[in-house]
RNA sequence: GGGUGGAUACCCAAGCGGCCAAAGGGGCCAGACUGUAAAUCUGGUGGCACUGCCUUCGCAGGUUCGAAUCCUGCUCCACCCA
């Protein structure tokens, strides 16, 4: 095991608060003087199919401690995912059934994978425990927490103030989810710091149950793909662990200049110093871009496939057409005699516009181009010559490659 | 239980008898440009083989030549008082 200081330097990075500090150096020097790892939690609430890289912030995090010898405790929210986390929200979340839970929670894992040794770590449902419990025992929890302490939290104050409704379930979250610190001892919990009022609520009740009481670190929230809202799946803003190579190099680089830094220090291991050369000014900030998305991508898909997808890119972005173009099959049936076929039906039945009124706008608006000499198509009714192996573009990203099926008229 | 305010397209939000497929903003799509799927600017954004037709403004009825707009009932939601 290293040392502290070591330990403390890695461990640091990227993270906003450690509550308490002092109490944290002690466990750690503890940990280290008696070789007995560290119980670090993050809780994850399988509310959605998708992991992005605003989970994989503290997941990173957790990472860390796990080659630091410490173990690490993920916490499937099953139980948790049914009351809706509010934390950060200004509404109440929708309901999730049992069965989507249940469902997305073993996807979860899967992708959680990518960046915890799985093998190494415990993971437990905290269904596990809820699921047994009585109303009483409901209670008793409740009976831990008075209204004032639940209000003064900002999300929920900002909520009144602004007339929205804040309900009763809502408030029991923070105590559930500190409730799992207690059932799984945990020395260390991460989260965002929006977490921080729960992650302080656990060291109450492991207090409260005679334990000792775990360390709150939290990291900054990440900034989604817009630059300036939270990375959230309900804002269509993400970049999922799951994504294909080109995808996620793509929304990377669609990411403004700005949060570079803060992607840098949470997403990458890359030196400081180096990051600082990167983003000094005169340095173009494409460039900087281009190693940002590049060493994001190599974390899912190895470092092979991050060049690739680099190279691609700037292919892309030169206006050239990918290597590989997706095949979409084009029943015979659908031409004329003659083997034609209106443009605004052709994007339509190749799927590259969901409805014909929408394709002939595009088309009329000058985003269709076919063939490999990139024949600009302006008018929607002009009737293509399909031929087996055509290329159609609808601007630059939705590019397919047309299969004739069926048989001849 | 009483009161008040709501429900409009992907989201927010105007509209309050015809000029409404419905303002504006966001998002999204396309074009120009280039540092890129950034920024900026421009156009578009219900459906239909489309110079027209069809279906939308919580639901069901009604008034009217004509309803997102008026009336009745219903459903749902929020806030306030108790």
């Amino acid at each position: 095991m290293k040392d502290v200081a070591e330990q403390l330097q890695i461990l640091r990075r990227g993270v906003e608060q450690i509550v308490p500090e002092a109490e944290f150096l002690k466990k750690l020097e503890r940990s280290v003087r008696e070789g007995r790892p560290l119980r670090v939690k993050y809780g994850i609430d399988p509310t959605g199919i998708d992991v992005h890289l605003g989970h994989t912030v503290p997941l990173r995090k957790l990472r860390q401690f796990q080659d630091l010898g410490h173990t690490a405790v993920i916490i499937i929210g099953n139980y948790t995912a049914l009351v809706g986390d509010p934390s950060g929200r200004d509404e109440t979340r929708a309901r999730l059934t049992k069965e989507q839970v249940d469902a997305n929670a073993c996807d979860y894992l899967a992708q959680v994978g990518k960046i915890i040794d799985l093998d190494r770590a415990e993971v437990h449902h905290n269904g596990d425990w809820f699921s047994k419990w009585s109303f009483l025992d409901v209670l008793d929890l409740t009976r831990r927490m008075t209204l004032g302490q639940i209000s003064a939290r900002e999300d929920f104050a900002k909520r009144i103030a602004d007339e929205k409704p804040v309900y009763l379930h809502e408030c029991l979250y923070p105590l559930m989810q500190g409730w799992d610190s207690v059932e799984i001892r945990a020395d260390v919990e991460l989260g965002g710091t929006e977490q921080l009022f729960s992650l302080l609520v656990a060291r109450d009740l492991q207090q409260s149950q005679g334990q000792e009481p775990q360390i709150a670190m939290t990291m900054p929230i990440l900034v989604g793909t817009d630059g300036v809202r939270r990375m959230g799946k309900s804002l269509g803003n993400y970049i999922g662990v799951g994504e294909a190579p080109e995808n996620q190099f793509g929304k990377m680089m669609s990411v403004p200049d700005e949060p570079m830094r803060q992607y840098f220090t949470l997403l990458t291991e890359l030196p400081m110093t180096e990051v600082d050369r990167l983003l000094a000014p005169g340095v173009n900030p494409r460039d900087a871009k281009e190693v940002l998305g590049k060493s994001i991508v190599a974390q899912y898909h190895g470092e092979a496939a991050a060049a690739r997808a680099a190279g691609e890119f700037r292919r892309r972005a030169a206006g050239e057409d990918p290597d590989e173009i997706p095949t979409v099959p084009l029943d015979r049936s659908k031409l004329d005699p003659e083997g034609r076929i209106p443009a605004f039906v052709l994007l339509k039945e190749l799927g590259l516009e969901s409805s014909t009124s929408n394709a002939r706008r595009v088309v009329d608006g000058g985003g269709m181009t076919i063939d490999v000499d990139r024949r600009s198509i302006a008018d929607p009714k002009e009737r293509i010559a399909v031929a087996d192996g055509l290329i159609v573009r609808v601007g630059k990203r939705k590019i397919v490659r047309v299969k004739i099926v069926g048989s001849p008229a």
